[in-house]
DNA sequence: GCCAACGTTGGC
DNA sequence: GCCAACGTTGGC
C-alpha cells in the first residue's frame, strides 16, 4: 500500500518546471528533524508526492511527483560550499536524510492554499493544521481530493 | 518587508 | 531538563 505525501518549495529555488525540466532529483537542503524522520524511515518506492509551491502568489499544490529512491544521507550536510552545510554532519553520523523523486505531472490547474483551507474534506491537513512541516503525509482522501480539484476545470 | 509560529541552541 | 534567546519558515 503506497502512502501519500506532499513536499514544499519555493519555487524560486526548485520548482515543478525545473522538476519537469530534470525528470528526477535529490530532495536535499531538508534541516528539520520532523521531516529527515518521515524521508529516512517513512518514504517508499512508488509512494506518490504532491508538489507544493511555497512563498509563492498565490501558494498552493502545483503538481505530482513520485519516489523513486528511499532515503539516504544527504551528501550537501558535508560539503562546506553547500548552503546546506552540517558542521555536525558526520560520515559515520550523517544526521541529514534525503530521498529522490521523479516528475509525474504538472497539474492543469493550481490548487491554493485558500482554497485547500476552504474545503471542508481538507481541515485536517498538516498544511492547514501545522504550516511549517516541509515534508509532510497526506491522508488517501485528501490526496484524492486534492487531485480532483487539481483536474476540474 | 513584517511578523507569528515554532524549531533549535546553549547557559544554568 | 528548563527556558530565554535566537533563527527560520512562510503567509500575507
Amino acid at each position: 500500500m503506497a502512502n501519500y505525501w506532499l513536499v514544499k518549495s519555493e519555487p524560486s529555488v526548485y520548482s515543478i518546471d525545473d522538476l519537469q525540466r530534470d525528470g528526477r532529483t535529490h530532495w536535499d537542503g531538508v534541516r528539520n528533524y520532523q521531516a529527515r524522520n518521515i524521508m529516512r524511515d517513512k518514504m517508499k518506492k512508488g509512494d506518490l508526492v504532491l508538489f507544493y509551491h511555497s512563498n509563492a502568489n498565490p501558494p498552493g499544490v502545483v503538481g505530482m511527483a513520485k519516489v523513486v529512491r528511499t532515503g539516504y544521507p544527504d551528501h550537501t550536510a558535508r560539503d562546506p560550499q553547500s548552503n546546506y552545510y552540517d558542521p555536525k554532519s558526520t560520515e559515520e553520523d550523517p544526521r541529514w536524510y534525503m530521498v529522490d523523486i521523479e516528475f509525474v505531472e504538472k497539474f492543469p490547474r493550481l490548487v491554493s492554499l485558500p482554497e485547500i483551507k476552504d474545503h471542508p474534506q481538507l481541515q485536517e491537513m498538516v498544511l492547514v493544521r501545522r504550516s511549517r512541516l516541509s515534508v509532510q503525509p497526506v491522508r488517501p482522501h485528501e490526496f484524492e481530493t486534492i487531485v480532483s480539484l487539481a483536474r476540474k476545470s
